[in-house]
DNA sequence: GGTGAGGTAGAACGATCGGTCTTTCTACCG
DNA sequence: CGGTAGAAAGACCGATCGTTCTACCTCACC
């Protein structure tokens, strides 16, 4: 409360629902514990958002747009490659958070079965934003198969992002890691294996 | 009710919580939908189990053991490689079924946020047993690092099974097998036997 | 100096949640 | 034949769900 009351209802409540709803899921979390921990009322609460799962279709899209925001940031000199690779080991940072749950999309689609329902919606779209967001690089980059390359690091993401969250989280980077490595190796118009040419993925930054 | 009315209630309970919980999720099915469609009463609901949580882990336990049956199923002369093909093989074809939702086992961790609770724990048990499976098939195919091969094909698992939820389940079928393909002719110690594969041997490889 | 939007506070709505209870019926086994 | 265990049927419990409501306060704005 103290860390939030200085922001409008507005924003506490959304700033209140975005950890809450991330930590301990969607059902799970009911309005009483985001009103109250908002520090806000519940009448207030339905002036802003007309049900819960406006609130939570809200939570997908700001968690979206910090991300597209971060990829955007991505400079011009570091595009192709280094941009999958970026995109890629921020990936990998935020498994090894503390506070790491897995994907708050995928979570958000697995209590949410129906392919219609606007949550789920929300889900599609930023899955869909991110594998474009790859796919473009990837051509930048020359590969030449970029469709291919983007889906296989969605794959990747989509299983570090959700085995992290069970297992341990530095063996899952590093698997994620190397195999990205390995794959932008492979997949690179070059012909991959020039040795000179290689980075070490665990040690780039994305949009710092 | 008609297909299963000839089950013993407990029976007929697991298979609908089954059902129902794998479709529509761990918290949104009450249990007056579960004793409803199960033809059986409250009473006798919690005569068979203590609580709803202990249906949940009953039904988690029991997808486990049909997946280790199968996995147990394989024949000897078909050890090593060919089984861990077949088993990313019975992957693909669990994200094309019909009615595929993604894992029932990562779809649950993302409802039960606790790593203590026993719903986790069976999520976790399974999980385990999973690497350890793929582990033993790539050390009896002699592969360099058996550990690196079968982190990595449970995390190409898991992304093809929740990623698969969400997208084009064929497209994501043939993004895993393609993948999958790459890894095991690259991670053979007999491998391609050409030039590129011994520097990628050491390092681990997915790529095409 | 009203006026009205947006905030607080909190009671209350019906529905549903997981779980317990009593009662009656049925099937099996000695 | 009688005894007993399991299941059916359904009322019932307190708690919580998402949602709506009334009542009062505050403050910018015309």
């Amino acid at each position: 409360m103290s860390s939030t009351s200085a922001l409008a209802p507005r924003d506490r409540l959304l700033r209140t629902a975005s950890r809450l709803f991330y930590a301990e899921g969607l059902h799970t979390v009911g309005v009483d514990r985001l009103v109250s921990e908002a520090g806000v009322t519940r009448a207030t609460f339905y002036r802003h958002f007309p049900a819960k799962e406006e609130l939570i279709v809200a939570y997908l899209r700001g968690r979206s747009q910090e991300i597209r925001a971060a990829v955007a940031q991505i400079p011009a000199h570091r595009r192709g490659r280094e941009a999958l690779l970026g995109i890629m080991q921020s990936v990998a940072e935020d498994v090894r958070r503390a506070d790491f749950r897995g994907c708050a999309f995928l979570n958000a689609a697995a209590e949410y079965p129906d392919p219609a329902h606007p949550v789920r919606v929300a889900v599609e779209e930023h899955h869909a934003w991110f594998f474009q967001a790859l796919r473009d690089q990837a051509a930048e980059a020359g590969h030449i198969d970029p469709d291919h390359t983007a889906r296989l690091l969605v794959l990747l993401r989509d299983g570090a992002l959700q085995g992290g969250a069970l297992g341990n989280p530095d063996r899952v980077c590093d698997t994620l890691l190397r195999a990205v490595n390995d794959l932008l190796a492979a997949a690179e118009p070059t012909g991959g294996g020039d040795a000179s040419a290689e980075h070490d993925v665990r040690r780039g930054t994305l949009g710092g």
